[in-house]
DNA sequence: GTGAAAGCGCTAACAA
DNA sequence: TTGTTAGCGCTTTCAC
């Protein structure tokens, strides 16, 4: 029960206060352009005087918008290297506050429902809008939220449906694969082995068409060097002695942090070293694992700040109806170099 | 514009096609217990036919309630292994759900103002309680809220003033460091060291008398064991170095994963072996890097899932005003074991 | 057990 | 430029 014990100041007391009607306060806030200076600034002082800040219930119900954008929670997969949401919704949320949105978070009752908890918030105008997250498992959301009209935007593009129309924000895999692959081959190395996730996985083959690519533009054979598995450390690992046993290749780049430490710990495993002297790594998402794990793992960093800049950007657009123009933005991630390069 | 181009239901709609007032369907939710049997199970049908849900800001305005709950979001500390944002704030959703709540972020325009952000969500009625949860560095937000009368529960003891009535959950890091001394002297360990922060620190000083109390208490000495200092791998791995340049520790618990991996990168560059065959390591938090850093840490894992169910209940309780018993809530980590020991 | 009336605080539409 | 009127969808109060 907020404002217990205190009496909040509402439009008709700061009217009273400042001797004009209600509406006059309310076009002070929404369009001080209509009032004269005169009177704007009496009521903007009032304002101040009585700490007023409208009320948010009233204000949504009058305009039918809640200004709040739901973003569903996936459990957090132990195990595993990434953990990128933390320093994702920190950027987002930031963002958000300039546009004058909020976060609401909700998660799933069935998890593997990949729809469940949307209906709900959006029957109940609970919220604007939708940030969609988890496209990597193919999105029917965005099918489901476009058939209803409902303003949202995806991290992640919708693989599956490539001339999907909806807005979406997404970061570059192929291109930081293949910074990765420069910056090994740069400082020599020609057998650069791929260490990846599964051909079903839009994600990691986009990630891997890019050490395909690079290395065979650069003339070098990726025969033999590529393996492709879960993600989890104990194929990385297996994966990499696998490798060394048989095809020697001088460096590593993963499809993510969780199986480079699973390479990292082949390596290790064998009695040599990660580093630019011996076999050079590269994992991909920088993970918190990768900046603290001894000798230090280069990796491929997401720019998810500027992710959620344009995320907001994205669903402002949506939210005003503003002609949509550059609604499918790629962005370019970088490599973050550590001592296993 | 949610609902742009469908004609959503609301009570008048439902009441039509029930042929009942309005009142009665809000009966029929709110208080089902009136109705007559008959009534309400027409109502009941009426709702799901048209998928009513009741409009939240016209209930929010009416009740003066939000169902919400702010926290403010913390800036993620780069290069530190922790990263439990993430798991909690699953935990925390998932909770809240059952108790018909959600959680808003916010963050703060400057950081370093502790009492930033909270004040507008307030006074524009857009939550109903906070969560507060770094209280690591003292909580003034305690304070503040509690002569505002504003509910809130926070997560971490308000260490400077044990007396502060407001309701919190924490985490028993002195136990858990306790466990984590048991561990090691069960298997022989008599030189057991501790690596961590910094005396100003009070979590770090409760989690440091848990190894001072547990060695006494096991006939084990402490002298010349200890170092403190930043949570860095810096710091750790030159703590580290200095012990084993003097004092022959047998093994390490550390206040922190992060301080751990410096440790474990010492380790690893005297070339000597993180296990329990040579040198033992335990770290504090079962983050992310510690169970993907080969071999594997050794970790103080706090119940994240039962703070989140905790908080939850006793926000509850101080929504609904009910009288608040075990109003102070400590729980106790558990140790999971892995390679490094 | 059910219905009618009132009003939460705000803004859109219009009148002055 | 400012004020008046109406009503967003819901719950509370109080008749019936």
């Amino acid at each position: 029960m907020p404002g217990r014990h205190r009496p909040v100041a509402t439009l008709a007391t700061v009217a009273a206060a400042a001797g004009v009607s209600r509406q006059t306060v309310s076009n002070a806030l929404n369009s001080p352009e209509l009032l004269r200076p005169d009177t704007l600034e009496r009521v903007q002082t009032a304002i101040e005087t009585l700490g007023y800040t409208p009320n948010r219930a009233a204000r949504n119900l009058r305009t039918r918008t809640s200004h709040l954008v739901g973003l569903r929670l996936e459990p957090a997969v132990e195990g595993t290297a990434s953990g990128l949401m933390d320093r994702f919704l920190h950027s987002l949320v930031e963002s958000c506050k300039e546009a004058g949105l909020h976060i609401l978070l909700f998660t799933a009752e069935d998890v593997s429902d990949p729809l469940d908890g949307y209906d709900a918030l959006l029957r109940s105008a609970a919220v604007d809008a939708f940030l969609v997250t988890d496209t990597y498992r193919g999105n029917p959301q965005a099918q489901w939220l476009e058939e209803r009209q409902v303003p949202f935007v995806s991290f992640g593009r919708p693989w599956e449906e490539p001339s999907a129309s909806h807005p979406w924000v997404d970061v570059d895999g192929r291109a930081g694969v293949m910074l990765a692959v420069d910056h090994l081959a740069d400082r020599g190395h020609e057998r650069i082995a791929w260490v990846g996730w599964q051909k079903s996985s839009y994600i990691g083959e986009d990630r891997r068409s890019g050490w395909v690519d690079r290395m065979h533009e650069r003339g070098l054979s990726t025969t033999r060097l590529s393996a492709r598995g879960e993600d989890t450390i104990e194929f990385g690992r297996r994966a990499a002695h696998a490798m060394l046993d048989s095809d020697q290749p001088s460096a590593f780049v993963c499809c993510s942090d969780t199986i480079a430490m699973g390479v990292l710990q082949a390596i290790n495993e064998r009695g040599r070293q990660a580093g630019p002297h011996d076999l050079s790594l590269v994992g991909f998402d920088d993970s918190l694992a990768a900046q603290v794990v001894p000798p230090g793992l280069t990796s491929v960093r997401q720019p998810l700040e500027e992710v959620a800049v344009q995320i907001v950007r994205l669903l402002e657009d949506r939210l005003v109806m503003r002609s949509i123009e550059d609604a499918h933005v790629i962005l370019t991630p970088e490599l973050r170099l550590r001592a296993s390069s």
